[in-house]
RNA sequence: GGGGAGGUUCCCGAGUGGUCAAAGGGGGCAGACUGUAAAUCUGUUGGUUACGCCUUCGAAGGUUCAAAUCCUUCUCUCCCCA
């Protein structure tokens, strides 16, 4: 017999807190629930910190209920100040909106959009035509100040500062919560750990309004981080965008191959559709042994992302380039970042700290000419150490010449006409 | 509204007239070691035509041979009181 949906989410640890867990697995038992996961349209493109939830949704979807995913396109407007030590910047309407469309497509990836499976709204919609006073009067009612200062996220913004209006964020949120309550029926609120107190006073607004009886749960996900400490889904450049063209499917998939040892169990479980059993085996794995499994999660990964086509030719350049002997030669082309320049000034000769301040490799002279001398420079493979080496038309091979960065950044310079 | 403390380089944080492109730490980059890991070690970390020169210490003025450092005004943040 299949797994319900919400053991799938157990057994892969997207369970931290719930609000009700055995009336939820009764409610879930019973019929199709309607659930809702709030995504912040901050950005032009959702990165891999914001993935857990839709994964989750994704493995509820599947087991029959259905997501609504709901564009805080109101609530962005505010900023929510849980977690954060600062306030966030204010978008306008129109970069909202901007955002919450490609947002779309990009959760599409994830979650069925099709008739009647998934749901997308913008919170932007109700909360947009708010009236101050009847808000106030109708839900503002409800909430007691005394009981939100208790919640950990406002104490900790009290020591550093808390403006007013991120005062007001956890009620809009608990009233999106209400109003999908209302208008679907959706009885589950999910998301990250950091929402708790939201989520729980969204439920507790809907027990005020609705009456008592009145279903509504609310479960969080872990915080994901990584054992080295450091942001999930950051990098030095920033954020692990899924947008192709912020950041591109190789570097995506690279970002998931060179995950920290200790981590790749847990990502296998929250970021790939593999089965529970196939997990647990890549997991059993030791040593070197590991980069099977992490090979594994960067390929799942960047199918579900990308494409299949995409994950297998980064899967390609990738073996190419660190498969003993890194012959280029095998690298797909289209999956390093390349500029062009013209063959005359190939022909004429550019000083290599030119040519590497040019790509995205080098920021400026002065880094490039750093590289060069430590030695982490090199033309087609082959280690340029001299600061004054000038590279002409004979390093061009197939058009284009290779640049390498240290260990692992590439880039190609192609010479147009 | 009153009082106080502050805004320093990617971040945190020293620096209170020249020796400051600015200690230290973090982060980044590169090298060694490795498994495209972690940890560790080493070097490096504003720009440049690399001698020197230019830009940088919240903003704008001023004092001075010389200012991140002193003065004035402005601005932002935090704290206490009302």
């Amino acid at each position: 017999m299949a797994k319900s949906g919400l053991e799938v989410l157990k057994e892969r640890g997207f369970v931290q807190q719930c609000t009700d867990m055995d009336a939820l697995e009764k409610l879930m038992d019973s019929e199709r629930v309607t659930f809702y996961v709030g995504v912040d349209p901050t950005g032009a493109s959702l990165h891999i910190g914001h993935m857990v939830p839709f994964f989750a949704m994704h493995h509820l979807q599947k087991a029959g209920h259905r997501p609504i995913a709901v564009v805080g396109g109101g609530t962005s407007m505010i900023g929510d100040p849980s977690g954060k030590s600062d306030m966030r910047k204010m978008l306008t309407i129109e970069q909202i909106n901007e955002n919450a469309s490609s947002i779309k497509d990009q959760l599409g990836k994830i979650i069925d959009f099709g008739e009647d499976q998934a749901i997308m709204v913008n919170n932007y919609d109700w909360l947009g035509g708010l009236n101050y006073l009847s808000f106030l009067r109708d839900i503002g009612i409800h909430f007691s100040v005394n009981r939100m200062l208790s919640f950990e996220a406002y104490k900790q913004r009290l020591e550093k500062g808390l403006n007013f209006i991120e005062f007001n964020y956890q009620l809009l949120q608990s009233y999106d919560f209400l109003k999908l309550n209302q208008d679907y029926g959706c009885k589950l609120q999910m998301g990250g750990d950091d929402q708790w107190g939201n989520i729980v006073a969204g439920m507790e607004l809907i027990r005020r309004v609705e009456g008592p009886e009145a279903e509504a749960i609310g479960l969080t996900f872990p915080l994901v981080t990584r054992a080295d400490g450091k942001k999930m889904g950051k990098t030095e450049k920033g954020a692990v965008f899924l947008d192709p063209s912020m950041f591109s499917p190789y570097e995506f998939f690279q970002y998931w191959r060179n995950v920290a040892d200790a981590d790749v169990g847990k990502f296998l479980k929250f970021f790939t559709f593999l089965e529970i059993e196939e997990i647990a085996e890549l997991e059993k794995l030791e040593g070197s042994d590991i980069n099977v499994a992490k090979e594994r999660l960067a390929f799942e990964q960047t199918r579900i992302i990308h494409g299949e086509e995409e994950a297998a030719k980064a899967l390609e350049a990738a073996k190419a380039a660190f498969t003993s002997g890194g012959g280029e030669g095998a690298m797909d082309k289209d999956s390093i970042p390349s500029v062009d320049v013209p063959s005359s000034e190939i022909e004429a000769g550019i000083g290599i700290m030119d040519l590497f301040a040019r790509t995205g490799l080098c920021s400026s002279r002065g880094e490039a000419r750093r590289l060069v001398q430590q030695g982490g420079a090199r033309v087609n493979e082959v280690q340029i150490s001299d600061i004054d080496a000038v590279v002409g038309s004979d390093a061009v091979v197939d058009g284009e010449i290779l640049l390498k960065a240290g260990k692992k950044r590439y880039f190609r310079v192609v010479v147009i006409d």
